[in-house]
RNA sequence: GGCCCGGUGGUCAAGCGGUUAAGACACCGCCCUUUCACGGCGGUAACACGAGUUCGAUUCUCGUCCGGGUCACCA
């Protein structure tokens, strides 16, 4: 028995099984060729992260796109960061934007597939077995150093001006403890951590190839990172590569904060002798910084938007936030939506290549552009069932509005929708109130200040009592709009814009004109969508009502 | 500071040695039009800078500058 493998039984007696029957038991998986196996493995802190559905969303489509798989894994190798019921929260979170998972944890102690359990505190004797079987080749040794002694060691480099600080070469005090040593210290019980002997040269380079940020040439990792923290739980960098290894992964991606450690992963999978996985590394949303002017990461502490709950709160829809991001992941997407306008979004032919190697900033207006996209081809009804069900949470008032008459609400969303080119004014849910308002004596607010410039008050009187004279409510759009041409000419109207536009001088205004004082009577608005529509759904009784009140409050009888 | 990554209009972006340097959002104008919206047409606006390679650089190389990331027993 050779030393390393006697300070592996001293250091993991408790580990029976070998790497081998985990190899076993972790099968390669049974997918077609090309497959891509991807997988987003948060902590679970409960919060979603813009960022992180952008991950997410990548992540998935880029399994799909090739008929892989696609995976959840919690990483809560740090108490620290647990929250809670954080999983549910990430769970419900992605779900409620159609981030599904095809394997893994899919809520609280639920989990499905075969390479589980997926929860890395649940997999500690996993780590620790591979753990040994370093430790046995000699490529991992116990540090006894304190955290005290390594910051120590840190400032010190600081102070002698070194460009590589940390635990390697020279530096790593317990690297060249010999097997005696070790066994005092720890049958003495002093505490340690694992730290890899770190093959790395100084001079060393490695070279791999990002998928999204192409040829990356980097030094060798020499530091011997820690793989075991004194707890015994792996470190991130540990675990990824023993996870992702028995799951099989095919595709790392990640945001590219990331990139640094490559050198170190990639080292940690020839070590165990495990097959190096694709990377790619997605650049980070980004914001204005009002401070400095530049860029920077968006913040869960500065940017409410950072939170996708936010988009969810402001009544945007989960498909548009979905779309806004596909437009930054691949901006081909918008193309393809154009030629595919009902096409099924997750089927949108996704390619990591296609990421932008930069850090896109959120840009709200095109954020709103496209949700106003989204929801113009929804049906009056679909509008309807969402709209009614976010205001059921976040705007009681608009609810019971909206919930009172569905034929009535749904027939204000039918205005110009559902043809060829429908309005697009709707972004959001929290739109709608001011969209309705009108609709809704509870809303409505009279407000006839803004009558067209060329129309005084007695003349606006002037046609809204011969309105009311040829108003009949049983009228066609076209027959509605025919009476109010032909009263056009008896106050000193003409039924044609062009006429008036030649010669001002002949006519008090035009058709236009007439229509507009009807629309601010009516709508207490100057812009309103089709009013005959408006009209029809507001009834005889109210729109007359409307008319006389404004009759009134302009001065009249 | 070391090491990486990035830098095309205000924003997102095509572009891969020769282009009038696409397109989308935003903005402006016009047309359509009973208002608005939709739609159509058009406009303003960009290759960070300096060398080099080349007959020719936005595209290739180097340097400078600027922005971002990273240097934990956190992920």
């Amino acid at each position: 028995m050779t030393d390393y493998e006697k300070l592996a039984e001293l250091l993991f007696s408790h580990i029976e099984k070998t790497p081998e029957e985990y190899e076993e038991k972790y099968p390669q998986r049974n997918l077609p060729e090309g497959a891509r196996v991807t997988r987003f493995a948060p902590s679970p802190t409960g919060f979603v992260h813009l960022g992180s559905l952008f991950a997410s969303l990548s992540e998935m489509l880029i399994a799909r796109s090739t008929d892989g798989l696609f995976y959840l894994r919690i990483e809560d190798t740090d108490k620290k960061r647990e929250v809670e019921d954080g999983v549910t929260g990430i769970v419900k979170g992605l779900s409620d934007f159609g981030i599904e998972f095809d394997e893994g944890v899919m809520g609280l102690d639920e989990e499905k597939g075969d390479y589980g359990p997926y929860t890395q505190s649940k997999r500690k004797d996993i780590y620790q077995c591979f753990a040994k079987e370093l430790v046995k080749k000699g490529l991992a040794y116990p540090c006894f150093c304190t955290e005290e002694e390594i910051s120590q060691l840190r400032l010190k480099q600081e102070n002698d001006g070194l460009d590589t600080k940390g635990y390697y070469g020279e530096f790593a005090k317990c690297r060249s403890l010999s097997f005696e040593e070790q066994k005092e210290l720890v049958e003495s019980g002093k505490e340690y951590t694992l730290r890899l002997r770190s093959p790395g040269k100084a001079d060393g380079k490695i070279i791999f190839e990002d998928l999204i940020k192409g040829k990356i040439e980097m030094p060798e990792n020499i530091q011997d990172i820690v793989l075991l923290k004194r707890d015994g739980i792996p470190t991130y960098h540990f675990a990824h590569a023993v996870d992702d290894h028995l799951m099989r992964s095919t595709h790392i991606v990640r945001g590219d904060e990331w990139i640094s450690s490559v050198p170190t992963h990639i080292q940690l999978f020839k070590v165990c002798g495990f097959k190096v996985l694709k990377y790619a590394h997605i650049s980070p949303i980004m914001k204005e910084d009002e401070e400095t002017g530049g860029k920077r990461k968006l913040s869960k502490r500065k940017d409410p938007e950072a939170a996708v709950e936010f988009f969810i709160e402001q009544g945007y829809t989960p498909e548009s936030v979905i779309e806004y991001l596909l437009t930054i992941a691949n901006s081909n997407f918008e193309d393809w939506r154009r030629a595919n306008p009902t096409a099924e979004r997750f089927s949108f032919p996704f390619n990591p290549k296609k990421m932008s190697a930069s850090g896109a900033l959120f840009d709200m207006n095109k954020m709103i552009d496209v949700s106003k996209n989204v929801v113009s081809v929804m049906t009056a009804e679909q509008v309807y069932e969402k709209a009614v069900a976010w205001a059921e949470k976040y705007d009681k008032e608009l609810y019971d509005l909206l919930s009172r008459d569905r034929e009535y609400s749904i027939g204000i969303f039918s205005i110009d929708r559902g043809n060829k080119n429908p309005r697009k004014d709707i972004s959001k849910w929290s739109d709608i109130k001011g969209y309705v308002e009108y609709f809704f004596d509870e809303l409505y607010k009279e407000n006839f200040d803004e009558m067209p410039e060329n129309t005084d008050k007695n003349s606006a009187i002037e046609i809204l009592e011969e309105y009311k004279k040829i108003y009949e409510h049983s009228d066609t759009k076209e027959e509605w709009f025919e009476r109010i041409k032909e009263l056009c000419p008896k106050i000193g109207y003409t039924p044609n814009v062009k006429e008036y536009k030649k010669t001002p001088e002949l006519f008090k205004g035009h058709v236009g004109d007439v229509s507009s004082v009807i629309r601010v009577a009516v709508t207490s608005r100057k812009n309103t969508p089709d009013l005959y529509s408006i009209i029809q759904l507001l009834g005889k009784e109210k729109t007359l009502q409307r008319i006389d009140s404004c009759i009134e409050k302009l001065g009249g009888k």
